[in-house]
DNA sequence: TATCTGTCAATACACTGTATCGGCAAGAGA
DNA sequence: TCTCTTGCCGATACAGTGTATTGACAGATA
């Protein structure tokens, strides 16, 4: 009935219980069940029993599913460590890439999350203006298309580095041979001819390291801004960055 | 217990029937429920009610739901219209991220398909041959670090869009209002003064219509591309697009 | 002490994916 | 033509889900 969000309506006023809870006791145990599972094990149920409560019980603190989710994607945001107020543009949107990239890593229940609602607990928004006010363009929306582009490009690369090694686990633990086309099915397609490239990709591409990848992609958008808005900028492995300056 | 994925397993063979049955409709009645209500609405049950049979009818088709689904995707893929095979690298990529929003437009739910499994359906396949294939870098590397990158980029970019445009519309129908804080919640969290970036970006940003956001990133990438690998390009709304080459 | 208020457990409902079973109808063999 | 097999389908059932409803009980208040 309260159309409050979470963040703003208090939890039930702690009443001396054999097993106490609270909204934090609740999204850890979530979380954890999360870790372990995956999300399919994040339900009422389940997290009342991993607490010694009744399923019921819960709608206290939390008001829909789909609330208890906000909280958790809320609580790995809070996990994330900002960039150095030092850092520059670039340096501090390497930062957080890897900082989401790593939390993933933690919580692979997370990326899934990302589709529900947009993410708006206090860490979040937090993690967003730390995000933003790293970037000291003095346009403000070249500033929102470049937080936007490396934000896009890290959730899609993240969700599909997550999707691959979900596949690699769940079709038999077939490790990085996966895309080498050990799936017999795979095989099968590439030989009938009618994928070149891709068999090409798949018989002659050395480049597997996941990291590796997904830190290529990250230099593309990186450099694609700084090429865009004319910032000074070195090539590779360059230790200091120019302070950003728009044109 | 066949192991076979879907893509290789015959259907049933169409015993003369009152109401004849077959994959296409399957997945063509589900995916009309999907685009008309989300993928809550597909269900073995009301898929099977939309095509006048009982539910368990369905899995001599299909074997499970995660099946159906992949024929979903792969439908999806198959409307995708491949880039031209006169397309420079860039304007083929363009063409195959455009292709994929569109497509995301038509059927929104394509995008929380994602992290499910990869899509390696016939439709799919062609897809990422004919994308690979427009990107002639002579390392083959290079090849799938820009796609894979690109790719990225489009499913992150396009996923917040629709996450956003759901926000839009189950919060009342705030149309592009929404991210101007126009939200309680999010006014009176502005008003903290915590997020001094974030409420500048929401106040002073004139940049609010999403395809153009859309290309920015895009462009972003492409730049990025161009200059990791010393290709000719030109910056802005130039016809010609010089062949691709690696250095 | 009596009343109120807020928290919780139990039950129930509608819904999901899917295993199992029993029948039925078409094709094959005699 | 009669039987038998085979493959498809419907009904039922089961375990699980999110959550609405109800009723009891305990602590605070009058």
């Amino acid at each position: 009935m309260s159309n409050e969000p979470v963040w703003e309506r208090p939890e039930p006023s702690g009443k001396p219980s054999p097993t106490p809870l609270s909204r934090d006791l609740i999204v850890s145990a979530a979380i954890r069940l999360a870790d372990a599972g995956g999300l399919d094990e994040v339900s009422f149920r389940k997290v009342a029993a991993a607490l010694n409560a009744g399923p019921m019980r819960l709608y206290g603190y939390v008001e829909t599913k789909d609330e208890l989710l906000d909280l958790m994607v809320d609580e790995v945001y809070g996990e994330i460590t900002p960039p150095p107020s030092s850092a520059g543009w670039r340096e501090g949107l390497r930062h957080v890439a890897h900082g989401i990239r790593d939390a993933t890593k933690r919580h692979e229940w997370f990326i899934d999350l990302l589709s529900n609602r947009p993410h708006q607990g206090p860490n979040a928004l937090t993690h967003l203006e730390t995000t933003l006010a790293t970037v000291r363009f003095d346009d403000i929306d070249q500033v929102l298309g470049a937080v936007g582009a490396v934000m896009a490009y890290v959730f899609g690369a993240v969700r599909g580095e997550i999707t691959e090694l979900r596949a690699e686990r769940s079709s038999g633990m077939t490790e990085e041979q996966w895309q080498r086309a050990s799936g017999p099915y795979m095989q099968r397609m590439l030989a009938t001819g009618r994928f070149p490239t891709l068999a090409r990709v798949m018989h002659e591409s050395s480049d597997t390291d996941p990291a590796h990848r997904f830190e290529i992609g990250l230099g593309y958008v990186l450099d694609g801004i700084a090429t865009r808005h004319n910032l000074a900028w070195r090539p590779a492995g360059s230790a200091s960055e120019p302070s950003a300056q728009s044109p």
